[in-house]
Parts: C-alpha cells; structure tokens; sequence
RNA sequence: GCUGGUGUAGCUCAGCCGGUAGAGCACCUCCUUGGUAAGGAGGAGGUCACGGGUUCGAUUCCCGUCACCAGCUCCA
C-alpha cells in the first residue's frame, strides 16, 4: 500500500484490517467500463478541479488556492475562503462551473522563472510555498482557461468545453498538507466522467453504497447499536447479527483445530509490568485507557492480545518438539480511539479479533506462512471475496533485527506464498518495525476494496520477553513469532460483511434461514410441526402466522431478507410439501418437504453462497 | 482532536416570521382466512438530545455540552 504522504513513518504495532470503505475516493471503477475520452480520465478530472477553482474564485473573491488534484473517481480542490462553505454553496458553485465551461477556452500553457512565478503568484501563500520547493532547472508552468490562471504541471484536456459530466458532491475541512498543525482549509469533492451514462453509473453506484450501509441496515434489520449510555465506539450486537457472528465463529472454530491451531483464554486486564515490556505502553501509550488500581497497583485493560499469548509459551520450558506452536484467540480488546473517526461497527473503540500467535523455528517459517495463506483463502472463497496479497519489507527509518532476519523472514514469506500459488505484489519498506508482512488487499462486491487479513513476523516481542526453546541439538534458541489475523477484528469484518451482502447473508450464517408462510390459520398447525422439526435440526426457523394475509407475510419475509420462504397452504398439507420462494424473488414451486429439508442441510453444510 | 452539518414518536420525516406538536410506516386491539412484496377499522405512543440564557411565553432565537453525519488528521 502506498505510504501516506506527508506523514512520517511511524511503527505500527500490528495492522488489523482498515476499511478503506467509508472513504468516498476507495470507490473504485463502475462495474461497467467508463466511456473513454479523447485524454485520461485523470486529465480529465484535474481540469474540472481548475474549473471548479476559477469558479470558487469567481464567487468568492479573495480565494487562497491550495492544490486540487484528480483522485479516484473524481477530483477535489482546497481553498482558503473568507467564510466556511456549507452544502447549500454547491449548486452555486457548479452552475458557475457550468457557465464557464460553456463559455469554453483553450487550456494553455506557459513557462514561467522562479522569479516571475513568484510575482505572479503573489498573496497565493500556499501556491508560493509549492514554488519554493520546485527544484531549480525544473520547469515551472501555469495553465489557463479563459481568464483563469493556476500554477500546475498539468496536463490538461485542450478546451474547458470539454468539462460537462460532473458533480459536486461534498465539502469538507482538510489540512494544509495534511498537518492538523497547519490552517484548516475548504475542500470540495466532486466526480467527473466523460459521458452521461458514467456519472450515472458512478452515482447510482453511490446510492447503493448508501443502501448497503451497514449502519442502515443494522437499524432495518435489527443487527447492532451503540448507545449514549454505554460511550460511542462500542458495539452491542443484537440477536441477528451475533447469530451470523456466532455461526461463522463455530465454523472458524472447527478450520482453526484442522489447522493445529489450539486455543487460549486470555484475561482482558493486565498490570502495567506486562505492557511494559512488551513495549506498548512506551509505544502505543495514547491508545491505551488510562491505568486503574487494583491493590495499589496499575492495571491496564489489553489493547492487543500478543503479550497474553506469550505468557501462556513462557510459562514453561519449550522444546523444538512442541514447535511449531500455534496459540488462537477470539481476543476482545479495547483501544482508544478519538472521536472524530469512529464510525459505526468499522472504527470502534472495543473489538474483538480472531488473533493468533504461532511460535516457531526459523526452518518452520515457510511452512507456517503457507499454512496461514491457505486460511486466508479459505476465508475469501467462503465470503466471495477477491483480493491481492502485498508484501511489505524493511522500512527505510527505524527498524530493528538483523538483516540476516530480515531477508530470511521476507525469503520465508515468498517462499510460503509461492507454495500456495499466491502472487504478490511489493511494498517497499511497507513492513512494520519489528519484521516484514504479507497484507491482504480485498474486494467486496460493490467493488471497494479494504485491508484484510495479515501476516507479520515479528523479531521484537521475543527478544523483549526473551523467549526460547530446547534445540534438537540441546541449548536454547529463539523462536520466531507470527502475528496473523485473519478476520481482524470481528466487528469490522462483519460489519463490512453487511455491506458486502447487503444484508442478504448466504443461507448457513443467516440470521433467520427459513420462514414458514402459513396461507390461513389451517395451517398453523402443519407449520408448527416443520418449524419443531427444523428447530431439532437446529436450523433457524420463523413463523409469519400474525395479522395479515399471504401478501403481507411475504412481504414481512422479504424485508428480513430471509433467504427461504416456505409457503404452506392447503395443497402443501395434503401432498406433504411446501411451496418454495426465494429472497431473490424467484419461486421454485412446490418441494417435498424431505427434500427442502435435505436441501436445507446441503446449503448450511456446504456454506454456499447461492440459494 | 479539527472544520462544517444534523439532533422532533421505534423508523422516515413535516412543523412559515417564537403562542407548550403532526403524517406515513412499525406497534397494540378487533374484524378479515386471503396463493407469492402492504386487506379493513380503531387505539396507544413525544420532558421536541441535554444544560443554561433571551422572552409574558422557546421545539422554534442565542450560548455551552453530548451524540451522530461528511471529511481532515490519526489508525491496530
């Protein structure tokens, strides 16, 4: 992933899967392939952004200019104006947009000295500032459209004519450079396509976004809240949603012992000694809540689980023998985070992740890696999910463990994703600290994409709570640890899961599998036996025999999303069937009940993702 | 944390220039027993986020707090 610009390069304890998904440039292309123009999309979208500034400057008069680059999709620019604009300001600003684009005018270039950029650029402070740092002998250029004038290295399309298929979408406050310490400027987003039916396209994409919204669809469906009482950033999951957590839990439960993984309870308070060692609290002190005493001594609830895990391997001597060990947890933790960022169940303040720990020889490393990959995919194809695995290396700033290490672990984790046919693509000096990693990159099906899982060697933890085993050939020697998540955090993948389903949960995690569709009270009592029986069966089963009629019913399944209407009416008495329909809105007509049952057992125990 | 916005019934929202609130859906009751997305009638439900201030009077105006939303910054 690319490194953030402008910010240095901070150790990071372990990357636990970020959605990029509330981000509204992380939309990626439009299932359909946008219309091609006669420049790049991005050349483009940065001509709308010097349309979209000489008509700010237009409007307000005084305007500082900042930058205003394309992004993903579309395009934005920051401004210093005299006043902080609201929503209400947009379709002002765009049919000034639209007038001078009407107008037309060449986009022309010139070249300019230090010198008399300066002079041109005079009371822009922030333009200014971008031509001090221009290299000497670099050329300096400006472009022009009408009577607007902007420093930029361009490239540009050739007339602002050109610029039809856009809108402004959002404005926001954004830092100069991206520095909370610097002014705090106005920034407007905007998308721009070449053709009608592209911005269509990409806005329509936007609505369904926002349909899929998992904080939406948490209320419809009844899946999560958080409340006033209880502090923003923590999650209480309601029935529905911690049955699907639950099912996917009790699955995993059964992948992890398969892959000898063998699992641990960890406490989730700890004295302050154990974080101090493992470095946290000296590194990750302001994520950490504050210290309360028990007996006069510091505790600290856990941010992360690793320093439990080692615990539990340091309690005893090790031997090669019982390596490599693989130590797994549902590890609730709890992190401070400020309160601009949280954001329904994917920025939360507690969590929960699938974390594990595998303690190795340096010789298991490949094997362990591989071992790791092939869960990773395994989760993927369960969820239907795409993704792209990057391998993050040494960072250029402060590191630490031998080159030796360094190149062995990176060699073991190539080497472990070649073994599993994993292709992948670099990151340079990506890695954390303490030891490089493999970070997923995944794809939903709206097309975002989000961090996944991650696999991290780590050189630091074992040294700092000197960890060691007895070789084969006697004397003791330092394991090698690997963090890896594969969920990440519970609250964020299934969170993302609501969005990436759209609340239709593929039938063995849905919340409620089957609903029973009496036609008329006769036949209650039929309904009630299927629901007893399926209920033996531990399926999820609801009766709709309320108020209302068949269409009601129908209508009552259909919003819940429940992936299976049984209808039952008096011809499935008699012939001992049910009539089957489909969230999807298809009917299959009637289906013997033996067979809808078996039908039933076939799609949890095969966990498909089609009805 | 920062900038801007929002906060009225469980949900979605109305409520003009201040005179103590209204709809649809959901909910409850009754009637209806109806073959693939809303049958009918009635009823109940709100300290208008919270705390101050201005005013004869504040849901409405002002200030503060909290939460949420769009971003920024941060991020495991």
């Amino acid at each position: 992933m690319p490194a953030l610009k402008g910010h240095p390069a901070k150790p990071r304890m372990r990357d636990l899967p970020t959605p990029m998904a509330a981000e509204k440039s992380s939309v990626l292309a439009p299932p359909h392939k946008p219309a091609e123009g006669p420049f790049p999309l991005e050349t483009l979208r940065h001509s709308m952004a010097h349309l979209m500034a000489s008509a700010v400057g237009h409007l307000f008069p005084g305007t500082k200019y900042a930058i205003g680059p394309p992004i993903e999709d579309g395009f934005y620019y920051d401004f210093e104006l005299p006043r902080p604009l609201t929503e209400e300001d947009l379709p002002k600003i765009e049919e000034e947009m639209r007038r001078i684009a009407k107008e037309g005018g060449k986009f022309v270039c010139t070249e300019a000295s230090k010198e008399q950029a300066r002079a041109r650029l005079k009371g822009q402070p922030y333009k200014l500032e971008i031509v001090e740092e221009i290299p000497a002998g670099a050329p300096i250029t400006f472009y022009s459209h009408g009577s607007w004038t902007d420093l930029c290295e361009g490239p540009h399309v050739d007339d602002a004519s050109r610029l039809v298929h856009f809108k402004l979408l959002s404005v926001a406050g954004a830092y100069w450079r991206g520095d909370e310490k610097k002014p705090q400027l106005q920034r407007i987003y905007g998308t721009a396509w070449w053709s009608k039916e592209d911005l269509d396209a990409h806005l329509a994409r936007l609505a369904e976004i926002e349909k899929r919204d998992h904080r939406r669809l948490g209320r419809e469906l009844d899946l999560f809240t958080t409340h006033l009482e209880a502090g923003p950033g923590l999650v209480f999951w309601h029935p529905n949603l911690a049955i699907v957590r639950r099912s996917i839990e009790e699955w995993w439960g059964g992948e992890l012992a398969r892959h000898g993984y063998l699992p641990v309870y960890t406490p989730h308070i700890a004295s302050e000694e154990l974080f101090k060692r493992s470095g946290h609290l000296e590194n990750y002190a302001d994520l950490m809540y504050a210290p309360m005493a028990i007996d006069e001594r510091p505790y600290r609830v856990k941010p992360m689980n690793c320093p439990g895990h080692i615990l539990v391997y340091a309690s005893r001597g090790r031997s090669y023998r019982e390596l490599p060990l693989r130590l797994s947890e549902m590890g609730t933790v709890y992190r401070y985070e400020r309160s601009g960022v949280l954001h329904g169940m994917l920025r939360v303040r507690g969590f929960t992740q699938d974390d594990s720990h595998i303690f190795c020889t340096p010789g298991q490393l490949e094997g362990e890696i591989a071992g790791v990959l092939e869960l990773v995919d395994l989760v993927m194809k369960t969820f239907g999910y795409s993704f792209t695995a990057f391998l993050a290396t040494r960072p250029k700033e402060k590191s630490i463990g031998a080159p030796e290490s360094w190149e062995h672990a990176i060699a073991a984790l190539r080497a472990g994703a070649c073994r599993t046919g994993l292709p992948l693509e670099m990151d340079e000096g990506g890695g954390a600290f303490y030891g490089p990693k493999i970070d997923f990159k995944l794809r939903d099906a709206l097309g975002r994409e989000w961090q996944g899982s991650t696999v991290q060697v780590d050189f630091n933890l074992p040294e700092r709570f000197d960890l060691e085993y007895t070789a084969a050939e006697g004397g003791r020697k330092r394991p090698v640890m690997v963090h890896r998540a594969i969920f990440g955090s519970l609250e964020r993948f299934v969170g993302g899961l609501v969005e990436h389903f759209g609340g239709r949960f593929p039938f063995w995690c849905a919340p409620v599998q089957v609903g029973l569709l009496p036609i008329t009270d006769a036949q209650v009592p039929y309904a009630g036996e299927i629901a007893s029986r399926m209920l033996g069966d531990l399926f999820r089963v609801k009766s709709f025999d309320g108020a209302g009629n068949l269409n009601k019913r129908i209508r009552e399944a259909q919003l819940e999303k429940i992936p299976y209407m049984a209808v039952i009416g008096k011809r499935e008495v008699e012939a001992k069937s049910v009539s089957l329909r489909l969230r999807t809105g298809e009917d299959r007509g009637a289906v013997p009940l033996e067979a809808f049952l078996a039908l039933c057992r076939e799609k949890r125990a095969s966990r498909s993702l089609d009805l």
